[in-house]
DNA sequence: TCCTAAGCGAGACGGTACGTCGTGTCTTCGG
DNA sequence: CCGAAGACACGACGTACCGTCTCGCTTAGGA
């Protein structure tokens, strides 16, 4: 969301709002510019020229280019959601395929990975990147979880719960983005049914 | 390595030859301006003047930031190797950390992100990672694999080996950035065990 | 004088009245950033904010910043005054050290130039110029002249009295700003004695 | 001249040397643009863009838009050359009409005004203008008296030459620059004439 | 007394220009 | 031919004002 202005407020003072189309046009064309330039060409001008939006409305609102992508990219991260398969097994395969399926995109893929490398520096945005985007997707994981130890695939906690989530969370994403990204090598249906083989075997003999 | 100039060809002609101190000046430098200020404030003038160079002489070897900073970093990657600690659980979890701690210096971490973000835009960037830094680290696994096999600690060969190395690589690389970079904790000793045991046990099942 | 807005007409018809108070605050803001800023760096938005009024109200009342400066400005010529010293050689003496005394202070000098600077390009600011600026000045005098030559200081006119009104204006007004602003030199008693014996001297022979 | 930057100096060291051609471009530039916009309207990207020229190369060399208009306008001011008519009264009436012919063009006039304006303001450029601009014309004041005391038009020094020459400067410079610029009114040989005739008489009577 | 049209502050908006910085190329000199 | 020094064309940066535009509130006249 864009940086709170002083209108923002929940008692509005003065002057004119805020126009809440121009939020909209500059996140969609952050993203379309992502898609064809990349990070390191994306430009401020250029945004603000696709959205229709004079580039100060853009500084306005955000006051750097990484705010802004993180801002147009964590709603992609939204679209992936737990399915309910049946079993442990498949629900695992569904996610890992549809969080192999957002990497494949090439704006979401270069974005995420942009934003991942620039917080290796930036702590304040490595805060803000764990919030929007690790913390939502760490609870499919707490979610898919629970699920399965009602359905007694897993057995119920015995230690440290959170310890199991993260080792489990870093576990799948850091293997499928890996795989994706660095391997370069398609995540498909035989390469998702043997890790996820691997992965429950694996948490079934540690517990 | 550097790009082959006129003055590297297997015939010299004539003329000065390229100074050797200067490509370590300039990797050096290109290293140290890279943890001062990240892949996106990192101008080719400053690394020039930090090398003590002037901008044409680095322009001459590299021919563009990307080439030179991968240069800079895959170096780095070297340093890991594959430990003989008498069991195949010790050995991992030695690699694990191994990797943990060269990602927990600045320079690495900030170098290898930016470098692999980088290429999911540019394919010839992409080539020259997996070249340069993946297969190498690769090759391990498969050294690390066999020896196991022949200690009897894992089953010989049923299927596709290959396959198997790319699973283990991805699960083994992946889990580790993904948990120092993304979800920004630690490995340390109890991590690094749970983790080895959820591999091992797992691939167990899998064979 | 301020823009006539509809508020302002013979037959005002409803609607809260501007107020007078702000037309002075905005006239001694102008002033005081013409003196500090100089007409190039006077922004009508740091005017506003010394006046304390919204930079609407400004435009509301002046179009532009050109009208704007011309009315702060032209009030500052009205304080000179035709002496009455008993002798035209006085008389001529004590204009020219009132309007050098005008051209010593920061605003005054800084106002007039830049506004005579800018109407070299704007043909409806130079008539304005004329109008509110020129005009007044040159009865000046036309009214010395005629009292001279009851005195008998002066022949009576012979031929176009016009001409000879502007050829002494232009001389007086002309060497005093020159000397001033250009050359630099302060006006003291010596010059303007050595000037008004030029100027009287000169204009005997002429008749 | 444009700002002595370090490859200047007597010695060249090292490095591109300024390119001359850009010089002449940029300053014709500079004329080509205050004509057709003025003063306040003219910008230094459009100056480069019309010099052929980068913005930077322009600011390498140049601190400022002031001392970019200084030095465009000084080289004007250079055709004004001392006639040898045969008399003093021939003489100074063409002094006068070539400086009024020079005042009537549009970019002499705004330029020198403009920079006139802005030199009440800042001690620096009134310096450079001092320089440049006004003590080479006060030179042809000196050469013209003493080619007319030569020839017996004008008495010997009595006093103080300097005053006497500042004051035949200001008044000739001054009367001219007004009635073009403030009153807006040819100078045409009528005014010329008379001007002249008031200026000679009022000397002769001075000494 | 209420109505209502204008004035007013605040501040967002689409623009234009600014002066700086970095890129990758080029042109000179001296070794 | 190499290397330094540095000028160059290009293009993005983030900022400052411009003059216009909404807003919600105030104010004083006429009904």
């Amino acid at each position: 969301m864009p940086q709170t202005g002083r209108g923002h407020g929940y008692l509005r003072r003065a002057g004119r709002p805020r126009s809440a189309e121009a939020d909209r046009a500059i996140l969609d064309a952050t993203r379309a510019a992502l898609v064809e330039l990349g990070w390191g060409k994306l430009s401020m001008g250029d945004v603000a020229a696709r959205a229709g939006v004079a580039k100060t409305t853009l500084y306005r609102r955000w006051p750097s280019k990484n705010e802004l992508v993180v801002d147009a990219v964590a709603a992609l991260l939204d679209e992936i959601q737990l399915p309910d398969l049946g079993s442990l097994r498949a629900d695992v395969e569904g996610v890992v395929q549809q969080f192999a399926a957002l990497l494949d995109r090439p704006e979401t893929k270069t974005a995420l990975m942009a934003v991942v490398a620039e917080s290796t520096r930036d702590p304040e945005l490595r805060r803000r990147i764990r919030e929007t985007i690790v913390e939502p997707q760490k609870r499919l994981v707490v979610r898919g979880r629970a699920r399965a130890q009602e359905r007694g695939e897993l057995p119920p906690d015995t230690s440290d719960p959170g310890a199991a989530i993260d080792l489990i969370f870093d576990v799948i994403a850091g293997a499928v983005v890996h795989r994706t990204l660095v391997s370069g090598e398609p995540v498909d249906g035989d390469w998702a049914g043997r890790f996820t083989a691997l992965l429950l075997d694996g948490l079934a003999a540690l517990a």
